[in-house]
DNA sequence: CTGGTTATTTATCGATTGAAAAATAACAAC
DNA sequence: GTTGTTATTTTTCAATCGATAAATAACCAG
């Protein structure tokens, strides 16, 4: 009987190893199952969660039943490609920039805004993200948690405090407001890497005109929502 | 042998149909498909299009293998869910209000809002929404392309005209600020429905604060964009 | 009631899925 | 080299998938 050259199987027609060329390099475990985690956000971010571990093995260039070594299920590799992408991406320094008092307001905005664009902007980053929402994953909620508090939450406090008004606490149309900003841009990600719109290529412009249109009025929107309070 | 009482067949343990109780009314062959179509928009909006077609029989209480009595494929039957959501949902009467100048801007466009949201800012609409832009379904570039000729780009013409500012053509960065105050909009709806974050319950403040702050700032935009044309 | 037509179910197919068990290959220590 | 350990593959399974064909049930016109 002819031998069974499977989709499992990780060699090619001639039975050739194809990475014979370039023999791996011998990994720790700890390494090895990193680089799984890593490709796997790749693969998952473009195929979507539903695509099969045979399909994310083909990619690895091992058999599927390897990934089952270092992960109990395909739910707890889906876990930690959640964890990789929300946790592991977040740089604890946005919050400091943005409370550096010794700078006006407008200014770490917008360097937050790049910086932060810079690390979300991606394929991976946006495709797993919206992924994650639609599938009602927790660790969602929890992020969002996270922006409100550290970004949203201190870029208000740092325009009320700059300007000399009252600070604490924030209303929740204060709040409101700031997300409408966040979202502004964040939506000019998704028209971007998601629908693949073509965008102006132009970030710097987008940053600064929803900035500035947000610092416009956020006067009025303090003032009112304490007034009515 | 028993009778297999497999998880297609419509019947409860007993053998009762479960709409004995209410004998379905006898549909015509169109009614009774745009049934299947107003089903499966929820069906696939909650499950995902991955979701298997025996679960979408087992919620309309028929056999699966009905389904392909009334759509060739699976392909097919998304197919329409897509054209009932993006086309039937789309009310051509937004483009006229907008175009209405026999009343100020501000006011249409906060009309415009209103109406548009009533019409988005659902379960199926928005999550039908994203994941058509995840697996990167073609109608889904043809809607962005709608929402910017008949809503971005009336707002902006509009606007310059009654403020007496030279229209036409309309500048990239008009055009992208605009997509801005979509998105802030759109991301509220978003967090609300698919982060199911809790958010502010005032859709008006919402909408009209953020076509206020894009009103005060986008005659700034205006006058760069010309002057650096 | 009878005959024909349509709607629906039953039964089944081959392909693919996540996963487990067992066999083998690669490597390290001695 | 020999031995023990780890990494990887081979083989296989039951469940589930989209889809087809055949059998049955419901309905309508005469």
């Amino acid at each position: 009987m002819a031998k069974d050259v499977s989709a499992d199987n990780p060699l090619n027609e001639v039975g050739h190893s194809l990475t014979a060329a370039a023999p791996r390099r011998r990994l720790s475990y700890d390494e090895r199952r990193a680089e799984f985690v890593s490709m796997a956000i790749e693969f998952f971010a473009q195929e979507g969660f539903e695509s099969s571990t045979r399909g994310l093995a083909r990619r690895l260039n091992v058999t599927q039943p390897l990934l089952y070594r270092y992960f109990p299920s395909k739910d707890d590799l889906i876990a930690e490609v959640y964890e990789a992408v929300y946790v592991q991406r977040w740089r604890d320094e946005w919050g400091r920039l943005l409370a550096d008092r010794s700078r006006p307001v407008r200014d770490r905005m917008i360097e937050f805004y790049h910086a932060y664009t810079d690390a979300i902007f991606n394929d991976d980053w946006m495709r797993i993200f919206l992924f994650s929402g639609l599938k009602g994953v927790g660790i969602h909620g929890q992020y969002l948690g996270i922006v409100r508090e550290r970004i949203i939450e201190t870029m208000l406090t740092e325009m009320l405090h700059e300007r000399g008004l009252a600070v604490a606490p924030l209303t929740e149309e204060e709040i409101e407001f700031g997300w409408t900003m966040h979202g502004g841009i964040f939506y000019y990600g998704v028209r971007m890497l998601i629908y693949k719109s073509s965008v102006l290529n132009n970030k710097t412009f987008v940053i600064e005109s929803v900035v500035d249109s947000w610092l416009s009025q956020i006067e009025t929107i303090h003032a009112r929502a304490r007034a009515e309070g």
